[in-house]
DNA sequence: TTCAAAAACTAATATCCGTTAGTTTTGTGC
DNA sequence: GCACAAAACTAACGGATATTAGTTTTTGAA
């Protein structure tokens, strides 16, 4: 009856995708049932599998897009020749960005990542693990720079990136301040402090 | 067979919470299960109703257990008689300190608060909206106050409890670095920023 | 119009879940 | 050691889950 519709640029594997991770994103993966995607869909839930894999299948989709998008532009920062605190400052507004504009997607890799199964999970933690271990280089340099303060190297970055993860919670602020804004005020807090 | 320990200073009912925490925070809700619970604890799962109501009932003690104690610590925060940056100072130490100490309940309720039923869900947000809102009056404070900058006080109060939430992920570095200096870092990095 | 491929459907299966009922074992105060 | 309460056990139920098998409908190009 009610076909699955393509998006304009898209297989319908990805449209279903997409509705995946809205779902995901509201009930957890193991919460939400294929029924219900498929409900969401406008179809039945055997009707699904003409499309994708399997319920886990959708699930490594999300997180591996979501995980290869970071990665390449952590590598696009690293290769630009400019000082550490530039450095992190883009890095901070890629996160914002991302957070923002792909909400759905990136809760679900942030939160859902454990339902993975193996040999997924182990590879995904790998990559977030080496995306750590370049953001700490990154600060180290600062350090050495003497851009940096000498705070703990781990601790800033598990600092800057849960901050910028917290904007979860944002989406229900969402109209109360320019994305730009955002932006700015994030930067400043996490580079130069809230104390005047 | 195996009976249900009693802690020292604990019901039976104490016990299995606590357990429960534990598998929550590594499982999430939904995926845990009261038979995984039980063979935690060394016993058959329908042995667990003779000291718990339901499964639901374990997950609504973990979360409330944990907002009652951060909301006494933050009206304590609020009556001393002290600076705004002061107050916010011993605010981030105390979320730090529950964050290690307490390690699995405050997962929990930070996380799978979502499957609380009604009417326990409406009654537990409206208390972190309160928390919250507590929170922001006393950024408010010290902005007016010419203490902090006149940075968006709701993307402030948001930065700082992202921060300290994501303390969650420094469980595995534990020992890097004593739980004073952690405190005195993620201070020093909220308040007076990582640039030096 | 035809015909094959794509994609929908219905029916069904095996598994797991929280929980209840009913029974037996264990522990405790006399 | 006896009785009563606490707490364990086994068996089972009703419901939800992901997924498969098999069939029918829809779509789109020749």
């Amino acid at each position: 009856m009610a076909k699955i519709k393509a998006t304009a640029n898209g297989s319908r594997q990805e449209a279903i995708t997409k509705k995946a991770a809205i779902l995901f994103r509201k009930k957890g993966f193991k919460a939400a049932s294929m029924r219900e995607l498929a409900e969401n869909i406008g179809v039945e839930a055997p009707s699904l599998y003409n499309h994708i894999g399997s319920k886990g299948e959708l699930l490594q989709n999300i997180c591996f897009k979501i995980a290869s998008l970071f990665m390449d532009q952590l590598e696009v920062v690293e290769n630009s020749k400019t000082t550490a605190v530039e450095k992190l400052d883009k890095l901070i507004r890629f996160h914002i960005k991302m957070m923002l504009q792909s909400f759905d997607e990136v809760f679900v890799a942030n939160h859902e990542w454990k339902y993975l199964d193996e040999p997924y999970l182990t590879n995904f933690l790998t990559q977030r693990k080496n995306y750590e271990g370049k953001m700490l280089q990154l600060v180290n340099e600062g350090i050495k720079n003497k851009e940096l303060k000498n705070i703990h190297p781990h601790v800033a970055v598990l600092t800057i990136l849960s901050a910028v993860r917290g904007l979860e919670f944002w989406q229900r602020h969402k109209k109360e301040i320019s994305e730009a804004a955002l932006e700015d005020n994030i930067v400043e807090h996490l580079l130069k402090g809230l104390i005047k």
